[in-house]
DNA sequence: TAAATACTGAACCATATGGTTCAGCATCTC
DNA sequence: GAGATGCTGAACCATATGGTTCAGTATTTA
């Protein structure tokens, strides 16, 4: 189940990390699009454009549907929510660990001034 | 600048996108460590875990220094907030998407009703 | 000063990625 | 039925990824 999820992450995270594919993503948004379509809006081969979709599609964040001779995608099921949970929190992590920091430099500071000036170089 | 920003995604997302590197991140959200550390965590070796580093290093998630023969990873100044508020964008065009869908499906659900069952096959 | 520790870099490997071209195969359209 | 359209698959290419081993170098520590 773990192993499911992170395989998910991996999927995920994956897809997202390609400029074309975030632009599809964007697009898919706004209307579903035929391969035709996003091929050329990003300026690329069928060929290149299907293999992006392949990827989007593997990891559940678009579906194609062939009808007749064209293939029509839209955006799948994934929402992308525990990926969002995921950054979500890793950003609360982030600051715990930082206002844990703080308290450590403030800590210091607070000593280095009950001490005075004799530790200064 | 919008590339900027764009390369800065692809990384990010690229970081993420490895159970390692994000296992690495919650360590870091709990503790400094070195990469000595962080290898024998993840079972793999120091130059393999070194490379990870290095990716998240790149993304800006992770810095490190070297004082003495040691080199300790902390977390980085990157928080992911663009990465987030990508995510959140997203997630509003899919359910804006969905919205729009469902009131289309409504829509002829609607006339269906109306027009009747003279439609039925 | 010798041994142990911690990292580093180069080289290698298998596989994945992001693209291309080219040659099909269906399916529309005339 | 011929030609245009839309997709598909195989093959190729350069480069990246996720790992390894091995041979260092630098720094502690005993």
């Amino acid at each position: 189940m773990v192993q499911h999820l992170q395989a998910h992450f991996d999927a995920a995270f994956a897809a997202l990390s390609d400029v074309t594919r975030r632009g599809v993503l964007e697009q898919l948004g706004r209307a579903d699009a035929s391969i035709t379509n996003l091929a050329e809006r990003f300026e690329m081969t069928l060929t290149g454009m299907k293999k992006h979709v392949g990827v989007l599609e593997q990891a559940g964040l678009v579906v194609t549907e062939k009808v007749g001779r064209v293939r029509t995608c839209r955006l799948g099921r994934c929402r992308l929510a525990e990926e969002a949970a995921w950054i979500e929190r890793y950003r609360r992590l982030w600051e715990a660990r930082f206002d844990e920091l703080d308290t450590v430099v403030e800590e210091l500071t607070r000593k280095e001034k009950a001490h005075g000036r004799k530790r200064r170089q």
